[in-house]
DNA sequence: AAGCGCTGCGCAATCCGTTGTATAAGCACT
DNA sequence: AGTGCTTATACAACGGATTGCGCAGCGCTT
């Protein structure tokens, strides 16, 4: 179980509310680990429990109050404990992959458009990536530079999935001009 | 839930019991979708009480008797029907990366060390795709196009992984060396 | 004026997944 | 002779994760 401890590697940098960590796991920390906001509710209610993190009560006007949490010192001795063991291995649930590989039933042009579908939301979030990783090296790369790393993961995966979806469009549509004429 | 469908998409080539299925959940399809061999026999249960598969019974000699599954009509009707809808967004669970995000807390020689031992994995399975590339290159990628696709996404992703562990190793070591000469 | 989306928090039920344990026989190694 | 790996299947317990539901107010569009 760690994603306690995705949530604690992200209060690390900064104190932040529950729908503050839910919008960072939909988008950067969510190419790695991914959770909705009942999950992070709960879990962040569990690690106060467990004096991991603390919390501050700040009201707002026109906006519900928030909570915002911040790492307590034995958060970030459990946190420093947990990155010492060797980490267990990534565990995927692609359901798109299933079904390229049970192509042969399927039919080829809605794959090709669920394709297109994802590649957009692909360059989206590259461009977003990239602008970011433009940003953290304006700033100096030394302060931010374990953001950058991550950052720079998520660039390369979206590269290497587009550069898949190209060659599995240009795959699939060579089959479709082929069986259009037989 | 996908695994049902993920198990359908195996059955759909060829008969197997649940250790087969077990051991390419393990290799191949591990890389998109992975499950256990609990999950599975589990899995086949009930599929076979909802007769999406059946089986029969093969004795063995100096090994235990097995259960060979194979899909039903209903099974590849369910699979179809599966295949039309859209996918739902993949998952994942990679806690290494987590680590990474929280690199500023962590040793960096440990995380060095770590980093070498799943670029070791990672080139090994690279090896074992970019050789069953090959092989479905040379029997004829009109039969095998979409267990090709698949293959070709798990050597780019390899590819790009190592990459970036490539780009890490070289910052963090710069790192070491600057931070060993003050 | 009604509907939708954003900001914010949370509970409950159910389902999925992991971990632990069990059995059973052959083979290889020490 | 004992240890451990491979083949093969399966149950039980627990904890994690998903899905569904609920509240609440502001601002924007239709």
């Amino acid at each position: 179980m760690s994603l306690r401890h995705a949530i604690l590697v992200l209060l690390q940098d900064q104190e932040a509310s529950g729908y503050d960590l839910a919008r960072e796991f939909a988008n950067s920390i969510g190419l790695v680990w991914n959770a909705t906001h009942q999950q992070i509710y709960l879990e962040l209610g569990k690690l106060n429990e467990q004096n991991m993190v603390s919390y501050r009560h700040v009201p707002q006007e026109g906006k519900p109050d928030k909570k915002l949490y911040q790492l307590t010192d034995e958060g970030r001795e459990e946190l420093i404990r947990w990155l010492k063991k060797p980490a267990g291995p990534a565990r995927i649930r692609d359901a798109f992959m299933v079904k390229v590989a049970g192509g042969q039933l399927a039919d080829t042009q809605s794959l090709l458009s669920e394709l297109e579908q994802l590649a957009k939301q692909r360059r989206e979030r590259l461009a977003t990536f990239e602008a970011l990783a433009k940003r953290l090296d304006d700033e100096g790369l030394e302060d931010n530079l374990f953001n950058y790393l991550t950052v720079r993961r998520g660039i390369l995966d979206q590269r290497a999935w587009l550069q898949w979806a190209e060659e599995v469009r240009r795959t699939l549509e060579d089959l479709s001009v082929s069986s259009a004429t037989p």
